[in-house]
This record gives C-alpha cells, structure tokens and sequence, in this order.
DNA sequence: GCGACAG
DNA sequence: ATCTTGTCGC
C-alpha cells in the first residue's frame, strides 16, 4: 500500500468538485489592475519528501529583473491528483506570496486557470485566495483543444467554450498554455505573457520563481530567514 | 472497461 | 513533479 493512495481514501474529492464549480462562480474575467504594471510576480512550488517549497518572485514589469523572492515550506499532506492541483500547492504558494514586501500588480502561477474541467484551476484558487489579479501559465494541456488559427496564439476550445490560449513565446514550437485566472481578461492574460517572454519558452516570472523553488528545495527548510 | 490526466 | 551525468548544440 503505497502512501499516495492512502491519502487520497480520505480527500473528499466529491465535495471539492463541488467547491471548484461554485468558486468558479466568482471569477473576474475583466482586466482590474492599474494600467501600466510596475511589478508582476511569478509562483512555482516544488518538493522534496513530505515538504513542499513554494516560492515567488516579483519583477520589475519593465526590465523583467528578479527585485524580491520569498521561500515558504509546508507540510505536504496531499498527493498530486489531477484536476486537484490546488489543495496540494496552495499552501506553500499562498504562504510564499504573502511574505513579499513589494504588492505585485498581477500574479503570474504556474499551473491552469479556467483551463480546467470545473473551470477552476490553480491560478483560480490562487487568485481568489489573494483577491488579486492571477494569469496561468501551463507548460501541458489539462482538457480542451487548440483550434487552428494564424497567429502568436491559438484558442483552446472545450465544450464549445474559449477557456484558454496556446501562446507561442520565444523560438519554441510548443506553446504555453494561458487561461485566466483572476481579474484579467484572456486576451490581456495573452499579451502580459507574450511581454514576459524573454529568451525562453517559460516566461520570466514563472521561470525564476522555478529556480528560486528548486535552490531552497535543494538547500533545505533549514535557513529560509536569508 | 479504457484512455487521459496541470504539477 | 521527482529520480539523475554527461553531453550535443546554439
């Protein structure tokens, strides 16, 4: 019996579907943030054992510079369960973003918005959580399905609904994946990423929040006071 | 029952 | 996501 499916007997997966759809409900899909960003921040979590790292890094929107990151661990309690996401990384997520000192103007996480089966992914969860505008950013599509169109991005289609964009960044032939999270507009979500996108597939934020996340798993819950 | 399935 | 060294390429 392995400890992943052990954990899973007791999450009441019936009623958190429940949660996700009547959340959904509350999402903001128009852009509520000032005009010109100063400052975006990228969320990424990653694990080690029974812990989970989640970090976020605030850039600076003009130059995309690192200006502030910020470590949280947690006790890692759930297993990745797909379509679930949230109740596994939102701890660590929440608990990180709340720690900077700079007020980001959006959130950048990476993981699913709308582009979800209840229409509420991570980013969702995680934009709610913080009452703060969140874009997702996946690197793999969760449902749905890219409809054929010119241009830097193609929209994803499921049951008939827009839910997401297949953004093409940098020179990579495989897309990223942009859905709304909260309080944006699609159609900015896709623009703030195409702006984010440097020298890589995966937009600054989210990319330096990965690594900051990688370098405090890799040094341990030990010193995250430095 | 079978296949798919963010991180 | 995570387990993991060197290595091929821009």
């Amino acid at each position: 019996m392995s400890g992943a499916s052990a954990s899973k007997i007791n999450f009441p997966f019936k009623r958190a579907e429940e949660i996700q759809r009547h959340l959904s409900k509350m999402i903001i899909t128009r852009d509520c943030f000032p005009h010109g960003i100063r400052y975006i921040a990228g969320i990424d979590v990653a694990y080690s054992g029974d812990l989970s790292y989640g970090a976020a890094a605030v850039l600076e929107y003009k130059t995309m510079k690192l200006i502030e990151k910020k470590i949280s661990s947690q006790r890692m309690i759930l297993p990745y369960v797909p379509t679930f996401l949230a109740f596994r990384e939102l701890p660590a997520a929440v608990a990180a973003a709340r720690k900077l000192k700079t007020k980001p103007d959006i959130f950048m996480v990476d993981g699913h918005g709308l582009a979800h089966p209840r229409r509420f992914g991570f980013a969702c969860h995680f934009g709610l959580a913080l009452k703060a505008p969140t874009i997702g950013v996946a690197k793999n599509l969760l449902c749905g399905e890219v409809k054929d169109s010119k241009g830097f991005w193609k929209p994803v289609i499921d049951e008939g609904e827009v839910i997401g964009a297949a953004v093409f960044t940098g020179m990579s032939s495989k897309p990223v994946y942009v859905s709304v999270g909260h309080k944006v507009s699609l159609e900015t979500a896709v623009r703030i990423v195409l702006e984010c996108a440097r020298r890589y597939r995966i937009p600054e934020p989210i990319r330096l929040a990965h690594i900051a996340a990688e370098k405090a798993k890799r040094e341990g819950a030990s010193h995250l006071n430095c």
